[in-house]
DNA sequence: TTAAAAAAATTGCATATACAAATTATAACA
DNA sequence: TGTTATAATTTGTATATGCAATTTTTTTAA
């Protein structure tokens, strides 16, 4: 293929500012750092990321969580039957309405606990790989969106 | 669950903190939001992704590209069977060693031509939902890996 | 020039992800 | 109370992702 100047600007415009594509880049780079830190123990960072956001958010429907974790409520399903089928998560329906009571077991807690370590290990080995003033304003974005997910 | 001080201490610091957690969020977020806008082409991010890797790279080998794009053979290569039976993407041995000569197609280019405006909007909310100083500290910090990523 | 070594690419398997469709459970109302 | 409307969950299907193992290709060495 031989581009036109205007051509050559768009085909750059794309591959140097797509957020998408930086966003999957870091996702790919950083995540691997988490994985190799957590195989030993087992369980992925996606796991954890989920066993977090349920022991942060104390009793909730798969509904808000989904939301706050900007989750397909699909994706969640299959996610928290792997969670319960290594005994970390505990999903019942808690009587009132259509509040399911999804809890961390102490089987997941142990996980936590054993796994803090090496997670830290990882989050130092990540804040290296992306510096420090990248690292803040990618935690502290986090931050926002998890609020913008509770209000509702 | 019932957690003590320094437990709950543990938890926050992880649920707060962990840039795994948070650029996992921001990517399903941020992706959705381009999958969105580029749905009724019949085309993911991440496809174009890869067709822009190789725009931008030329003729390059496939461990060239999986190091640049920190994306596994493995995924690479299924990606680029999807795109070839799109008819996106022409693979084929260029004779010089184990270079492969991978390009993009007339009807890849056509189809990047034809996105392009929806891309520009996917990246207009993109910018406005991440802010403007975190897309620009991201697409910053996406430039570094890639130049990482062509020094071998 | 052919056999062994090395490197690259693919395939098997498992998880992550989302959309659409189907199912199940809840709520509302007649 | 039983039927319908609504909401939540799960299942089907497809792509994305990576590790391990296998296969294929290329290089090296005999």
């Amino acid at each position: 293929m031989e581009l036109s100047a205007a051509q050559k600007k768009m085909v750059n415009s794309i591959a140097t500012n797509c957020l998408s594509v930086r966003l999957r880049l870091m996702n790919r780079k950083i995540g691997a750092i988490y994985d190799e830190a957590l195989r030993p123990h087992g369980i992925k960072a996606s796991q954890l990321n989920i066993l977090m956001a349920v022991l942060a958010f104390g009793r909730a429907t798969s509904r808000q969580l989904c939301r706050v974790l900007h989750m397909d409520t699909s994706t969640f399903s299959r996610a928290v039957a792997r969670l319960k089928k290594n005994q970390w998560l505990q999903v019942e329906p808690s009587g009132e309405g259509k509040i399911l009571k999804i809890e961390v077991t102490k089987e997941g807690f142990e996980k936590i606990e054993q796994v803090y370590p090496d997670w830290q290990r990882a989050q130092a080995n990540a804040v290296e790989a992306l510096g420090e003033s990248t690292s803040e304003m990618i935690i502290a974005s986090g931050n926002k969106h998890l609020l913008d997910g509770i209000t509702s």
